[in-house]
RNA sequence: GGUCCCAUCGUCUAGGGGUUAGGACACCAGGUUUUCAUCCUGGCAACCGGGGUUCGAAUCCCCGUGGGAUCACCA
């Protein structure tokens, strides 16, 4: 038996969870499964000035809402590695700082944001690659002015690992420049705190977006500064907005939650997700959670970036709802239902959603789609068959309420009662179907005609149908 | 611009030295049907280009092109 897997999903609470960041957090909760090790939350709230002051809370809602639950983070049992949210592991990255410090692989930096943008634009108009080094820093203070610690990167030979998803990936150092790896208020940047914290919780494998390649380098010369061992690297593909740029806010990158408010199920998404720079090599398409750690292994995860397809997340969300029993179904609807719908009981909304299941691809449909169920719908007079005049057509609807009266409303007898009238009067089903359609639901679209009628009742059928020779 | 990465239908992808290049979404057509949807059947649609290597390349190599990521005291 090998070490033991330990991977983490490290969100940082500046922002809400969108479908790309879930993504990482769905592979890294996968491959834990799958290997039956850990699956670790740890908050990065290093970046003070743009904590989002409900994030967190958003971020855990959306972890369990996908179901994607974690073995230890904050507000789990303590372990031994925690805590799990860095703001409060401070001590640690100072004592650590410390150590790199006294080695001299950390230096003091007290050069003015204003003096590092000069740089930047020098070396941009010189069009050089701007790099920044220990000979361009200010070691010493002029006043009181508050300094950052950098790490000093040495000239060596290349930064090479092997990384589980691209393969051998080789850096040179002189492309790296000195990074901060402690900020000026005292907190750690990203690289600092997170190489600090994976090694310290014994983190086997940084499964995380090929956004991160970059900077990858950085981290394993950390590594390798303290003497410790790094972890195994997996990048996953970035996922990308129909125009083919990293998905982010303005392709209106929907947030996790906003998925589960339209009503798509998280055992849809989930599925989605999964496809997205994954595939176990099968045609098969749709996936239990079980099925997917299964299944789920690095070596078939995806190095080309994945266009996210809404069109496709509609057509798996579709397909779950319609797997779903009329009673599974009905208990995941609360919320969705049209406000008419609230004096109404559950055996009818029960009912009615019956008849509208197949034609759901998510829940926030449900009130288009069913609010005639529940009150009498505006009738659009150019929705009415054009073929009739508007005396047939009061004909029509007369003698339809008088064929109907004295029915008990069931399917089979409304069938033998509408097609009974066709046919004597010699006239089109679909025109006389398309007439009471459009009385009694308002639109041209609708669940079957008898199922309708049926659950509708008697009471309500006739008196749409009467009410109409009103208007006629 | 520097560095790195990627490249099979519009999209997600399978495959990979010799295949009719497979599946799914979307789209189109037909069937079922009172409409819509579901369901069934069929169709459209791809190996970025050029060189090599090879008996043979979409597959391996090189170059080009295109696309992407990244170059912060953000993660």
């Amino acid at each position: 038996m090998s070490k033991s897997v330990r991977v983490r999903f490290p969100p940082s609470p500046t922002g809400y969870l969108h479908v790309g960041n879930v993504r990482s957090a769905l592979f890294n909760y996968l491959f834990a499964r799958h290997a039956r090790g850990a699956f670790i939350v740890r908050i990065e709230d290093t970046d003070r000035e743009r904590l989002v002051p409900d994030a967190i809370t958003h971020i855990f809602d959306s972890l369990s809402w996908l179901g994607l639950t974690p073995d230890e983070g904050p507000g789990l049992p303590a372990t031994t590695y925690g805590p799990y949210v860095q703001s409060e592991r401070l001590k640690l990255y100072h004592q650590y700082a410390e150590e790199l410090l006294k080695k001299g692989e950390l230096y003091k930096d007290y050069t003015s944001a204003e003096r590092l943008t000069e740089l930047r634009q020098e070396a941009q108009a010189k069009k050089q690659p701007f790099r920044f080094t220990k000979q361009l820093a200010q070691l010493e203070p002029i006043g009181d002015e508050p300094y950052v610690l950098r790490f000093r990167v040495k000239l060596g030979s290349d930064v090479i690992w092997d990384d589980a998803v691209w393969g051998e990936q080789r850096w040179q150092r002189e492309v790296l420049d000195d990074f901060v790896a402690v900020k000026s208020d005292g907190y750690p940047t990203y690289h600092f705190a997170n190489v600090v914290d994976d090694h310290l919780m014994e983190i086997s494998h940084v499964i995380r977006a090929a956004e991160w390649i970059p900077s990858t380098p950085k981290h394993i010369l950390l590594y390798e500064a303290f003497g410790w061992k790094p972890p195994t690297f997996a990048h996953l593909p970035t996922v990308l907005g129909t125009d083919k740029a990293k998905l982010s806010k303005r392709h209106g990158a929907k947030n996790v939650l906003e998925y589960r408010d339209a009503g798509y199920l998280p055992e849809a998404l989930v599925n989605y997700l999964a496809s997205l720079g994954f595939n176990d090599g099968t045609t098969k398409e749709i996936y239990t959670e079980a099925e997917l750690i299964k299944a789920f292994v690095l070596d078939r995860v995806q190095s080309s970036p994945a266009v996210f397809d809404p069109e496709r997340l509609d057509w798996i969300n579709g397909v779950y709802i319609r797997s779903l029993s009329l009673d599974k179904l009905y208990a995941r609807c609360d919320g969705f239902w049209p406000a008419v719908a609230a004096k109404h009981d559950a055996i009818y909304k029960k009912r009615v959603l019956g008849l509208v299941q197949e034609r759901l691809k998510y829940l926030a449909e449900l009130p288009e789609l069913t609010s005639f169920f529940f009150s009498d719908p505006a009738i659009d007079t150019k929705l009415l068959p054009k073929q009739l005049d508007a005396a047939a057509t009061r004909t029509i609807v007369e003698d339809l309420i008088a064929a109907l009266e004295n029915s008990d409303f069931s399917e089979a007898d409304l069938e033998k009662r509408l097609r009974g009238y066709v046919k004597t009067h010699d006239l089109k089903a679909g025109q006389v179907f398309g007439l009471v359609r459009v009385i009694i639901t308002g639109q041209t679209a609708a669940p079957g005609l008898f199922e309708t009628l049926h659950v509708l009742g008697k009471k309500t059928s006739l008196w749409r149908l009467q009410a109409i020779t009103h208007i006629l």
